[in-house]
DNA sequence: CTTATTTCCGTACTTAAGTACGGAGTCAAC
DNA sequence: GTTGACTCCGTACTTAAGTACGGAAATAAG
């Protein structure tokens, strides 16, 4: 998206984005981020936009998507092929509602033990498995 | 925990738990799960704690949390080493907020997402790349 | 201008989380 | 009481997501 002025080279697009120079190559061949060509044997640039898509990745990671599932998400961004991505969005939707279900399971299972922790002696039973199997 | 009757033998052990017989052994390897001793040359039998156990790691998985982090995890359940447990718990409470906070996030992304699709015509930004920046 | 860093590219290695395989031992059923 | 299915166990293969390596080309620094 922001592509005015591509400034960095890949090492400082790396270092920007947290990554390393490796995980760059490693997501151009795999088509998440695209390779700006390079004029004449030159070096190639990066900006902000592929920083920020590069940071995506990596937050949508650590919520358990995978790459080609993030390569999906990325495809919405588009405009265009309006009927899959509206289907792809609603899947994904009803995915992230579950994940926040059992996070939210989790959270107040965490919160609880942190509180009560030492407190009970009796307690035998695993919170957690508990909390995810009560539904 | 609920290991009264164990009544099941691996096979349906693993189906009741909705994986593969491989995983269960698997799971025994990393320690997830113990291996019931069998008295006398026979079968191992399987009880309702055990499926309990493995839908709880698959569940945490969803949430990608790792084979290791969960093995932890299932460790807060014993109630000994409070002072470990109650470490870990919060540790493992800061990254569960910070997951639903990501969530939370692409969550209402997506939902706009959906209902917006297909009307507004001129948006070229990543609405999920936004989102997940926006902070 | 030469030297030291970087980039670029292909190929190979690594780790996590399984899956598959093959042979021997058990068990269930006819 | 033998046949067929299932269990047990070790070892090997697979997939996803990187990481590391090494040599040629480009760029930056002195």
């Amino acid at each position: 998206m922001t592509r005015h002025q591509p400034r960095f080279s890949v090492g400082a697009f790396a270092a920007a984005a947290g990554v390393n120079v490796e995980t760059i190559r490693f997501y151009q061949r795999k088509g998440l981020l695209s390779e700006p060509t390079r004029p004449y044997g030159q070096i190639r640039r990066y900006g902000d936009g592929d920083v920020a898509r590069v940071k995506f990745v990596k937050s949508a990671q650590r919520l358990g998507f995978s790459l080609e599932e993030i390569a999906g998400l990325l495809q919405l961004e588009d405009g265009t092929h309006c009927d899959e991505a509206r289907v792809m969005a609603e899947e994904k939707l009803d995915d992230v509602r579950a994940k926040l279900r059992d996070l939210r399971r989790i959270e107040s299972t965490l919160r609880r033990l942190v509180a009560d922790c030492c407190a009970a002696e009796g307690t035998i039973t695993c919170p957690l498995i508990a909390a995810l199997n009560a539904r």
